[in-house]
DNA sequence: TGCAAAATCATCCGAAAGGGTGACGACATC
DNA sequence: GATGTCGTCACCCTTTCGGATGATTTTGCA
């Protein structure tokens, strides 16, 4: 959290320092005070809107954790839309939510580069996550560690 | 709540010199004013969404930390019934049964060399099937085509 | 406040997967 | 006989994955 308020401020700094520098530049290239406007209001909106997205990111994530939803089954129902995750299972095997989190991603036939774009992480904390599940399901390949997740209820 | 209040007095701080120091050049600038609201607004708006994201996430981080834990098992998959595959989606898309066989041996888990083995094929071959598979269903990753013909009743 | 778990990121390296191309033989059909 | 499909295989090249390891940061909790 400290560090959010450090990477804002350094950031804001940092495109001070920038307006101050390439205002000479820019104050004589007709007509560019537009678009120098424009590409800082986009820089600090797509910062915000990140900052956001990383920090209520977080809070899903966690309530995913918290909440045991409470399931009740029936004998053999198809259970279609709703689907509830194995949660005993999950514990059971060590797996946790974020880790789960990339499973699905997985299933629906992501790459890691773009799991690491949905979520905002680099691609090696994709594949970090990647490898302790598969360890967890004992998979050697996603495709196998999706087809255990099925089998063990974990995935839809 | 401190960490918060100490966000929010660190951006704000920043955020006014900011604006008390490109307010000083932006007025050099003659119809740079309109330009200058509009990045004071944009950059207000998407602090207020942050801020409103991230209050109401905690707000619902904290009613749902009270929820009662309660761990039920849900069933096993039930009726094991025999899969009949799609035919006519199958010949509509093209693939021959062995382009449909090395799927089913791929949404197994099993690499291309497990299924050239139990093929009695060579892995070339396997990867020339896999392509043409993929380019029908139109995959770029196996995880993908199986997800693909899963949706399209081809595989159980 | 301090600890443990979880999440994040990095780097190196080898293996697996995927794209593209070309080729050959078997077989059926016209 | 020409044509077309299918299955087979090879080569090259790029991308993606996976394993191993170490490190830092964040967070939840005692």
């Amino acid at each position: 959290m400290k560090r959010h308020a450090l990477i804002f401020g350094l950031v804001g700094g940092l495109l001070i320092v920038t307006l101050q520098y390439t205002e000479y530049r820019f104050v004589v290239i007709e007509h560019s005070v537009e678009l120098y406007g424009a590409l800082v209001a986009i820089l600090f909106a797509t910062f915000g809107i990140w900052l956001g997205l990383r920090i209520t990111r977080r809070r899903e994530t966690i309530r995913e954790t918290v909440v045991v939803r409470e399931v009740l089954v029936p004998a053999e129902a198809p259970a279609l839309e709703p689907f509830a995750p194995n949660t005993a299972r999950q514990q059971a095997l060590g797996i946790t939510a974020r880790e789960l989190e990339i499973l699905t991603l997985i299933a629906r036939g992501f790459s890691n580069r773009e799991i690491a774009t949905q979520l905002f992480v680099s691609e090696n904390t994709v594949k970090t996550h990647c490898a302790r599940a598969f360890d967890k399901l004992g998979a050697a390949r996603r495709t196998q560690a999706v087809r255990r997740g099925k089998e063990l209820g974990l995935l839809p």
